[in-house]
DNA sequence: ATCGCTTTTGACCACTTGGTCAAACCGGAG
DNA sequence: CTCCGGTTTGACCAAGTGGTCAAAAGCGAT
């Protein structure tokens, strides 16, 4: 059988050498730049390759297709995407870990923008490549936290309100800031606009869910 | 002069006749679908042409390239999205005028999705086509506007925020549910969910500005 | 019917792009 | 050195793409 190239950690294959573990990484640091700013079909082979500082034919010898290099990428994203929102702990202060959830989700947005980017860009499209567990991991997640919040609702520990689409708000305004973010700083006029972001979300958030300080 | 086709009503020539308008329209329309789907590489001349009901070469007599289609849309899309703001009264009473901005800009996700995600991939992918404008027309209503809102708060007649920050916000938060539809459809289980949207802005915003009712 | 105009189309072209392949390269083990 | 695995590349291909062009088809007015 003639396999093509190394899959991630396949079968019975060699579990990969750490130069090759690294040129994967390489390649996939320049999918992302490209990927994400061109989008699926916008972003060419070559591109990428030159990107990573390799010729094309090198770039398929480690990922079999364009398909595969996108899909790898999608794979970690989403987990990455979610990983702030399954950090939400039930047990801790409502407005601590709403409000830490905030700061974590925005701070991704100033730190991996690309990844921002790219997911936003999938999204937009419709979804194609990830559609399947947006309506499975993510659907599950959602409602899970979704009814941790409307407990603390209930408890009349924080304010009451829609928990699923305080959720979306999040996501919303946070994320804006890096998808939109040549609109932002069109606006600003290139200062850094995330001091002020992280202020105006802390005011927002904080009279949304009942401030009791101010 | 060899003019190659007509231009939206140019110089010498014939002002266009209806059905020249009209086809211009079908295919603006085709554009519009096929660009805020694929985005603009991912758009083909062909499916474009499908979708409008004629052939290539025919769709090209009417527009000269497929740059000249993406920017005739793009063209009239910024003012189309900016006008709602440009209704904001300063004469008007704040909570009012804001929160009708709020709804305007909602409905517009709801009954325009295929425009707002256009513009999304527009701006996600840094603006090369309307970048300049940003800078000009965008960033000078929104800072008009910003000191119009600023005005209010100082009066006291709502609560004090960063009133670009609160413009950027509704922008999000509306914009989402448009352009991140599918996410937003796969946590909620594919009902409607603009009533709910409606119903948490509401919340939200008269949370934000200073709720005097509840 | 025929002229003159706009509209429509089939055939075609140049270029890009994802992907293949056989040959060359390289670095370590014998 | 030589062999041998993994690695790299130049040349190539088929399909898709934006765009051209000359010829044909409509069609209203004479």
């Amino acid at each position: 059988m003639s396999e093509k190239a190394a899959q991630p950690e396949t079968v019975e294959n060699r579990p990969m050498t750490r130069i090759q573990r690294k040129k994967r990484e390489t390649i996939l640091d320049a999918a992302l730049e490209v990927f994400s700013a061109e989008g699926f079909r916008g972003a060419t082979l070559d591109r990428i390759a030159a990107e990573a500082g390799l010729s094309k034919p090198n770039l398929l010898y480690y990922y079999p297709s364009k398909e595969a290099v996108f899909q790898e990428l999608m794979g970690g994203l989403l987990a990455t995407w979610l990983d702030p929102l399954k950090a939400m702990d039930p047990k801790g202060d409502p407005r601590s870990e709403i409000m830490a959830y905030v700061r974590r989700k925005l701070e991704m947005s100033r730190d991996f923008p690309r990844e921002s980017r790219l997911f936003a860009n999938e999204i937009v499209r419709g979804a194609p490549t990830l559609g399947p567990v947006l309506e499975t991991d993510l659907k599950t997640l959602v409602h899970e936290k979704a009814a941790v919040i409307r407990d603390w609702m209930h408890a009349g520990r924080i304010a009451p309100c829609d928990p699923v689409h305080l959720i979306f708000s999040i996501w919303a305004l946070t994320q804006h800031y890096a998808d939109f973010d040549v609109q932002v700083r069109a606006v600003l006029g290139h200062d850094d606009p995330f001091p002020g972001a992280e202020q105006h979300l802390e005011t927002l958030f904080a009279r949304l869910l009942g401030d009791t300080t101010a």
